[in-house]
Parts: structure tokens; C-alpha cells; sequence
DNA sequence: ATAGTTAATGCACCTGGTTGCAATTATATT
DNA sequence: AATATAATTGCAACCAGGTGCATTAACTAT
């Protein structure tokens, strides 16, 4: 809804295939890879190049509609009204659990305090192995 | 020195790509990106391909000789007698700050905690905005 | 030293994502 | 409603990295 009137206050421009896309950004629940989004895309819009679906997902993260992080070596989007959390997956079975946006605090902290520098993590996948595979395969 | 000798143990083929690699890898001080390692292999032995040298490095990481990390897009790769470390890389000035590897082991102890989840962090490039540009373009 | 086995290499092609550029189209102005 | 203009699109080519497969070369056994 609003990523529309974010587009037109910064005086872009109102084409269908970024109605589109905002659309389908919307509709999702959940984080969307670049490749779904293309899919989506055009499935409903035929022709539509993928170029101008990257350029367009990269112009809503500019403006702060949607949030782009990586998860392996595909790029991931999801709408900004989900607001910042992030993905543990398992490297052995392949699981995903969410986790809350707090965890990296005490990182932001102490590097704020050693270094001055201030980091930001939004949607960060980690890698790592969970609690049934470590037990089993121990 | 001991990469080659890890490689032996494995029963892997020590042909002269493979060492000529590990060498590069041996002489460099911090991380090497794919690029670089490709640009001084093939100064040395032209010919190579690059595929040979993707690959190689794989097998070098899945041996445990060097550590894969990502750097942006490009990945990097660097020996494991340096150890673990992270890099804070500032989004206005490109200015890099090393820090240790301990930063991480809070949100280690909180995700084993709260969902025995075991990530592993190594070699994190992290970005954001360091104390000089975040005074200045205030 | 020779021959045989098996792994490693080079090649050609593929993937996801990016970029320069000419053609098109959304918007502002008349 | 027609025009002007600047932004956006599609296209084609490109990039880093990866893969299947036939050829080649490192090790093993003789
Ligand atoms: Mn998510
Ligand atoms: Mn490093
Ligand atoms: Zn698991
Ligand atoms: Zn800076």
C-alpha cells in the first residue's frame, strides 16, 4: 500500500511493472528469493525482463520498502512491515528456525564502544548445525 | 607447508596447480579474494582454468587448510594458520577495521541457549558506518 | 621403467545477478 | 488532447562462480 505513495513522493515513476512487484511483495508472507519474485512476475506480466525486476527490488530497498539480504548465494526480499528478524538453517538437515532482531546486540555494543562503528544487521541467515543433528550424528 | 602434507593424507593428487595454489595461499598476508588467487595463478602457470582453481580452493576449505568467506558478492579465502577474525567494513569511506573473534560468542551462548542451535561465525564481513563518517555527515 | 587405474584438468556451457545503451513510456506542460 | 522530456524498460552482453564430461596426468602395482 504504502510503498506505492513512497515511490511517488520521491517522484518516481508509477509504471505496471513496479505495481507489480510491490503487489506480489505484499501478497507475500515470508521472505520471497529474487527467483520467486521473477516467477510471480512474470507469470502475471509475460516479458517483463529480469533486469528490470532487480533494478526495481533494488530501488525499493533504497527507499526502504523492502529489505534485501542474502541467504546462501541467492538474494532474499521481504516487505519492510515484517520487520528485521533472522534465520538459523541447519547445515545438515536444512531446517530453518526464526529468531528475534535482539541477539546481535551485545555484538552492536561492544563494537560501538571498542571501534566507534556501528552495524547493522537485518535479516541475517546463519549457518550452523541444530540440537537434533548434533545429537544424532555426534 | 602442512596443506600439501594434508592433502597426501587424504590420498589427493599433488599435481602442480594444487601446490602452486597453496603456495600463493602460503605467501599471502591476510585474505586473498577468488579474483587475486586467479590473477597470480595464472601469472605463474598460464593456462590454468579458473574451474580448477574454484575447485581446488573448495577442497582446500573442505580439508580445513583455508577459511571461505564472503566479501560483498566475491568470496575470499585466507590461510587457516591466520585464524578466526572478522572485519568491519564502513558503507560511506570503504575504511576496514580487524577485530577478534570473540565478539560473536554472546549470540553464540544466547541461540545454544535458548534453541541449542550451534553457529558457526568465521571470517564475518560486516558492514555499516565507522565513527569518523558517522560524525561527519551528520 | 611400463602399464593400468583413477582422480584432476580444461573446456564449454550454465546460473544468478549486473550494466550500457537505444527504444519506449510516464508524467508535466502547453 | 498533443508535445516535450526525463526516467524506465528490454535487450544483449557481461561477471563471478559452478558443473558435466571427455581428455590428461598422478600415483600404484608390476
Ligand atoms: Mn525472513
Ligand atoms: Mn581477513
Ligand atoms: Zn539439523
Ligand atoms: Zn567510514
Amino acid at each position: 500500500m504504502s510503498c506505492i505513495n513512497t515511490l511517488k513522493e520521491k517522484g518516481l515513476k508509477l509504471t505496471p511493472q513496479r505495481r507489480l512487484i510491490v503487489d506480489i511483495i505484499h501478497d507475500a508472507e515470508g521472505h520471497l528469493t529474487a527467483e520467486e519474485i521473477i516467477r510471480y512476475v512474470q507469470a502475471r506480466m509475460p516479458g517483463v525482463n529480469k533486469s528490470t525486476i532487480y533494478r526495481t527490488l533494488d530501488l525499493l530497498e533504497e527507499a526502504g520498502c523492502v529489505y534485501k539480504s542474502e541467504l546462501g548465494k541467492e538474494c532474499i526480499y521481504h516487505h519492510e512491515q515484517e520487520g528485521h528478524h533472522h534465520h538459523l538453517i541447519c547445515r545438515r538437515c536444512g531446517k530453518t528456525i526464526d529468531c528475534g532482531s535482539d541477539i546481535f546486540k551485545p555484538v552492536q555494543k561492544s563494537l560501538s564502544e571498542k571501534y566507534g562503528f556501528r552495524v547493522e544487521f537485518k535479516h541475517i541467515v546463519m549457518s550452523g548445525v541444530c540440537k537434533q543433528c548434533r545429537n544424532t550424528s555426534k
